[in-house]
Order: structure tokens, then C-alpha cells, then sequence
DNA sequence: ACCTGAACACCGTTCAAGT
DNA sequence: ACCTGAACACCGTTCAAGT
């Protein structure tokens, strides 16, 4: 069941990589299945069978490990994706493929904003953003605007979304189901039902900002 | 310049009362000054002239207390906004007023996902959202959809920009600042600059969706 | 090179004791 | 009623010591 134990890892790497990637996963794992309180150096090591203290072999400090897991899930995506020829699409497809990961990984949603660096992944993923939005002939003196209205909406939108993982979806089926709104309540029957409005609410608002372009 | 210290606050509460207050007012002032990581039960108690242990007689836990400095902040919001006639003027005046309080206290933006309650002045907010929508005519079946849409976005956007407050703005800055963009670096030039690209992409997103529908 | 063990400062929280 | 002081479990982090 953890997908740290299912992951191929490359035979190549040395032992201390080994270790390090091991670290990354078990963080991502225990963030899925505790949330971020449940994170600590204490946690990962049991799970490793190593000391506490063996994480400060490999990361400078707790940070830096948060940002290592943020970094890894970023460049999986990168890698795997596939990106379409239209501007709008390439856009799209770009904040749909982030969702979905942080769909698999809810828990490391709230890991985003603890996370101050820029990664590598992510300022290529600006990069092709930005292009399309030129490529979309939008103005350059709206172009910062628009592009932080993207990110701001994509980004904070998610993060707001599994915030509370990973009982976000209970939570906020309660807060429906006890608003006393007839339309409110009936989504929170169940907490599926509250992911597929979540999901559907998440790519409405998209295409109204990418229409509004 | 402390808030709490400026603050009128009734002669009528009893001291317990006072007490109390003073504690949500200065949780929310550390908030401001030194960011989420900055307050601590030990702090609060220094700034009072009390023991760390005082806050448990006015509060369960550490997460009341910060559920109580959200409830201050937004039932002090709602009773200072007057909401126009038409529909979308009103959700527009809630978007813009709640981002004027973050813009205020950007520390406590960190907060609102970790407090999971509801609390009475954020639900008579959704009720005259969720009746402006109705008054757009939006359908019933989209309701639910669309109230997300909002909600994710006024407040996840909001959060993911000033999270990392109080550092915020020279964050997002420097991080422009290295991107290598043209206009993502002609906006860097200042915090300022960055604080009103901020602003801007939010009232132009929440333009966007609201012409939406 | 990689990890352990003890130690430190700092958390939130409990509870008996003070006034 | 309101607050203190000691105590507890648990953090992240440092560093000397082991292999």
C-alpha cells in the first residue's frame, strides 16, 4: 500500500541517494495518509528503521526536505506530461495536470506555501505559461496581471481546496451539509459528491479566466 | 503601533472577558508582525504579562484561540461593510472587502485553513452570496458549482498571497525577480510594484468570473 | 560515508496549588 | 474566578561518537 515501497528506484544511484529519495517518498506517504501535523523526522525514521537525526545526513533541515518531496512531485509531473499545440490548451492542460497531483497528494498541497524556493520544475512550467500567454497575444503591460491572476487562481484555488487533508472532503461536506442552503445540502450527501463540485467548480473557473483572455 | 493597545474595548466586559480579548488581539498582532511560526501560547502570554499556561482558562486549545482570532476578524468585517443594491455588487463588495482584511492582516490568512470551524459571521456571508447568485438567476443545478468556484477563489487566491507573510511581497519578488521574464522582472523593481500586480490580478480574476456568469 | 545517542531549547498541554 | 509553577510528551536541531 505505500507507494514508496512500489516505486522503482533506479539500481544506479549510491546508497545515500537511495536514502535521500526513500526520505522524499516516506514524506509524501505520510503526508497523504496523516496530513502535514503528522509530518515529523521522528515519523520518517521509524518508517526507515533509521534514527531521527539520519535525515540531517541528507537534507539541511526539515525546509529542505519539504522542498526535496515538493521538487520530486513537480518534476514527476513535468516529466509525464503532454503538452497540446494551442496556447490555451497548453495553459490548460498545464493547471489540470497540477490539480490532478495534488489530488493524488492532497496532503502536500499545504506542504506549497511552507515551500519559499524556487524549483527548477516549476519556473519551466512559468516559462511555457508565459509564452503562451504572448502566443495568445495578450498585451505585455497586462501580461504580469494576467499571469498571477492564473497562478494565484490555479495554485491558491487547489490549495485551498485540500487544505484540512487528509479529511478536507468531510470537512467541508459538513459545513454544506449544516449550512441550511437546499442546493449546499444536497452536494454534501455524500463526500464524493463533494469532490466532483470541488473538481467541476475548479475547471468552471478556469475556462471563465482563460475565456476572459 | 500595537493594534491591541489602540483598540477601544468596552468597560462593561468583566475581566475574564478583557482578558480574552486582549489574547485574540494579540495572537492576531504577532500574526501580523512575525507570521504563524512567530506565535506561540509562551509569546502571547510575555506581550500580556502572563503565564503561557493563562490562555487555557479563556481557551481550550491553541486552535480555539486562532478559531477565535478568524471569528473577530470577520465578525469586525461584517458589521463595517455596507453591501450595495445590485447582485453582483454585493458578492463583489464580500470578494473585495475579505481581501482588504487579509491585505490587513496577512498573518491571519495562514490561519483560515487551519481553522476548520464555521463560525457565524462567515456563514451569514455564504447565505447572501449563495441569495445574490439567485438574483443573477443562476440555475439551481449550478449553484453549488459556482459557490465553490467563488469560494476557492476569493479566499484560495487570497491566502496563497500572502502566505509567507510578513515576507510575502519580497518573496513573490525576488522569485519574479529571477525569473528571467521580461515583464515578470519590470515588475520586481519593487515590493510595491508586486503588492499592486497583486491586487490587480485578483479584482481582474474575480471580474472574470463573475462576468462568467 | 552513513548513522546513533545524548543533549539542548522550545513547543502545547495538564493539573495541583496559590490568591 | 483567575493565574502560577512544575511536570510531561513531543518537537527540530547540534554534535561528538561509533562503524
Amino acid at each position: 500500500m505505500s507507494r514508496a515501497a512500489t516505486t522503482d528506484t533506479p539500481a544506479r544511484l549510491t546508497k545515500g541517494e537511495r536514502t535521500r529519495l526513500a526520505m522524499v517518498e516516506t514524506a509524501i506517504d505520510i503526508l497523504d495518509e496523516e496530513g502535514p501535523d503528522g509530518l515529523t523526522l521522528q515519523g520518517i525514521g521509524e518508517r526507515l528503521g533509521l534514527h531521527r537525526t539520519a535525515v540531517y545526513r541528507h537534507f539541511a533541515s526539515r525546509d529542505e526536505l519539504l522542498a526535496g518531496a515538493m521538487e520530486y512531485l513537480f518534476s514527476q509531473m513535468y516529466e509525464q506530461m503532454t503538452l497540446p499545440q494551442d496556447p490555451r490548451g497548453r495553459i490548460s492542460a498545464i493547471a489540470l495536470e497540477m490539480r490532478r497531483m495534488f489530488h493524488r497528494h492532497p496532503g502536500a498541497a499545504a506542504m506549497f506555501v511552507t515551500v519559499g524556493e524556487e524549483w527548477t520544475s516549476s519556473s519551466a512550467l512559468e516559462r511555457v505559461i508565459l509564452q503562451a500567454l504572448r502566443d495568445m497575444s495578450v498585451d505585455e503591460k497586462d501580461l504580469a496581471t494576467v499571469y498571477q491572476a492564473l497562478e494565484s487562481y490555479v495554485v491558491g484555488s487547489t490549495l485551498f481546496d485540500f487544505s484540512g487533508a487528509p479529511h478536507h472532503l468531510e470537512m467541508r461536506r459538513r459545513r454544506h451539509a449544516a449550512s441550511g442552503d437546499q442546493s449546499l445540502m444536497r452536494t454534501a450527501s455524500s463526500t464524493a459528491r463533494i469532490d466532483a463540485t470541488n473538481e467541476a467548480a475548479f475547471t468552471w473557473g478556469l475556462d471563465a479566466l482563460l475565456d476572459a483572455l
